[in-house]
RNA sequence: GCCCCCGUAGCUCAGUGGAUAGAGCGUCGGUUUCCUAAACCGUGCGUCGCAGGUUCGAUUCCUGCCGGGGGCGCCA
């Protein structure tokens, strides 16, 4: 059992004593952020003191006192603080066996949750026309959706990753036709595709080629090479075409008509959106017959179930709009609401030459995802992206990054796992074994740096579980630097393999470094980077 | 006009219903007979945009306003 479940337990059997009964689980037990606060707290006297009718500080007294008289393993003592708080102090076994059970544990099992376990979930993300290659905007939600994928796997979901192929509609005609005149040495036509890399496509296309299906190939490919050299691999990659083909579309029409949700206007047919608080109706057909995006968008969705039980879709700020239509499609085909959930990233912003560089293929001079990989490489790259919440616009300046990328956060975070297999390989050459967990004694990690490191790896579990409830993979990063910060204070207050240091203390920072390694192993893992083991 | 996101240190950003709000960069100054100094330590006079509200307690939740970004097509 873990500290918190430990200490919950003893308030709740204290409370008990003083007449209150209470839900484990519903009883706050934090980390406090000042020392002095002790090492765990509970307001549990503050929040429950009210419906007691008692005071919350006296309530708190007593929980104290009946908890000093018998206090809980590794409890040193419980003191009152300000209002009403229950403060305990703690012996640092607690922390050494937080050590044991990482070690216990291994890269394979810490900070791995089971709140998923028999559920499964589609993550859909990226999902970019196949007109050209990924911006560096796509980045953004490749790293971020491929690394949310990586935390629900982690809490025992069943992950699907998916990337939608929009290989139908008007855009691949232009594009074709774009490839098309640029073969012919001419400018693409209105509205069509001005970019440099059609140039460049149009020159490789084989004379006999259809130039929609050998351009939309061409696309697939290099947005896959890139995605991938950013380690961002899909399970399944849908297309549209593939979907019109199959039916589907149509079928999704009639279970919609049946339901009594289709209406005809104006010469088009109409989706009752509205009725599930919609801004207005929608439009499925248009007047001339064709469907709207919409309509097979829905078919899609409605696919994707078989996929999984719980629909994600990452989409850019400027898709917001989409959501409350395709959320009330989804409650008319009988899914329940919050199974169909919508992630809306904020966009990224590229500084290129001092200049804001656009993003449109279209218009052409765009910065490539690949650019930003070439440049800044791949860990950097994806790092990057992982810094900051989705919830605001990321502006990356690429030339910075590039030029300051010795000092990105990434190779701070990289280093220190470099470190801790660098000890590994001196011990090895110094020819010094580490021995068996059980004859060690842990007891002897005393030091602030030993202490701090072990409260830090500690977090991890809660950390992951976190992150993943709150769709928030940046704060596995920002997880990772206390970590890497708290192994660089270790590594310079605590030599290890000095000739001065006792034995008994060498093989137990040993495991401490141990224990390290795997907690950075399963963030850099979480955030898709490369755990280095020199550099 | 309506909808979504943001507004925290000089800059870029974390963070939390609690008790003295943090990190990186930048500045200035230190640390190595010792496991890679890609490291460590010190150095910050912040109205947590403004005004109300809820609460024992709000920077955090709610409402309004101000500022920035995005969106409101029979486009996708």
């Amino acid at each position: 059992m873990d500290v918190r479940q430990h200490l919950r337990s003893a308030l709740a059997a204290a409370l008990d004593g003083a007449g209150i009964g209470t839900e484990p689980e519903q009883i706050g037990i934090e980390r406090p952020g000042n020392p002095a606060h002790g090492d765990w707290s509970s307001n549990v006297a503050l929040a429950t003191a009210k419906r007691a009718g008692r005071n919350p500080r006296e309530l708190a007294q007593e929980l104290a006192d009946t908890l000093n008289a018998d206090p809980p393993r590794h409890v040193t003592a419980v003191e009152v603080a300000g209002a009403g708080f229950v403060n305990f102090r703690l012996a640092p076994s607690w922390l050494h066996d937080v050590l044991a059970g990482i070690v216990d544990a291994g890269v394979g099992e810490f900070a791995r949750s089971a709140v998923g376990a028999g559920s499964s979930v589609n993550i859909e993300y990226v999902s970019a026309n196949p007109t050209g290659p990924l911006h560096a905007g796509h980045g953004r939600w490749a790293a971020y959706g491929d690394s949310l994928a990586r935390l629900f796997e982690r809490c025992g979901y069943e992950v699907t990753r998916e990337f939608y192929v929009n290989d139908r509609g008007t855009q691949m005609s232009l594009f074709g036709a774009s490839l098309t005149a640029r073969k012919a040495g001419e400018d693409p036509p209105e509205g069509g595709y001005f970019g440099e890399y059609v140039v460049e496509w149009a020159q490789e296309m084989p004379a006999d080629a259809d130039p929609v299906a050998w351009g939309t190939e061409r696309a697939h490919l290099d947005q896959v090479e890139v995605l991938a050299s950013m380690n961002a691999e899909f399970d399944h990659w849908a297309s549209e075409n593939r979907l019109a083909q199959s039916g589907a579309v149509e079928a999704a029409l009639a279970e919609l008509t049946e339901g009594g949700f289709v209406y005809e206007s104006e010469g088009a047919t109409w989706l009752r959106t509205t009725d599930f608080g919609d801004g207005q109706d929608r439009v499925l057909i248009k007047s001339d017959g064709q469907p709207t995006y919409f309509l097979p968008d829905i078919a899609y969705h409605q696919q994707k179930y078989s996929r999984g039980e719980r629909l994600i879709d990452i989409l850019g700020a400027d898709h917001h709009g989409y959501v409350s239509r395709m959320t009330a499609a989804m409650q008319m085909l009988g899914h329940p609401a919050d199974s169909y959930e919508v992630l809306i990233g904020q966009h990224v912003t590229l500084i290129r030459d001092g200049a804001e560089a656009r993003l449109s293929k279209r218009a052409g001079q765009m910065v490539e995802a690949r650019d930003l990989v070439e440049l800044a490489g791949a860990d950097v790259a994806r790092l990057t992206f992982l810094l900051q919440s989705i919830d605001t616009t990321q502006t990356i300046d690429v030339d910075l990054v590039v030029a300051e990328s010795s000092e990105n956060p990434v190779y701070y975070v990289q280093y220190a796992n470099a470190r801790v297999h660098s000890l590994a390989r001196q011990a090895a050459r110094r020819g010094v074994a580490l021995s068996p967990l059980a004859e060690v004694d842990l007891s002897v990690l005393t030091h602030p740096r030993e202490l701090a490191l072990l409260r830090v790896l500690s977090e991890l579990p809660d950390t992951v579980e976190r992150a993943m409830l709150a769709r928030a993979p940046h704060q596995v990063t920002t997880w990772a630097r206390e970590c890497a910060a708290a192994l660089h204070g270790f590594w310079h207050d605590c030599p290890i393999l000095r000739d001065d240091i006792d034995e008994e203390v060498r093989q137990a920072r040993m495991w401490l470094v141990e224990a390290t390694r795997i907690g950075l192993g399963v963030s850099l893992d979480l955030l898709g980077v490369s755990a280095p083991e020199s550099m």
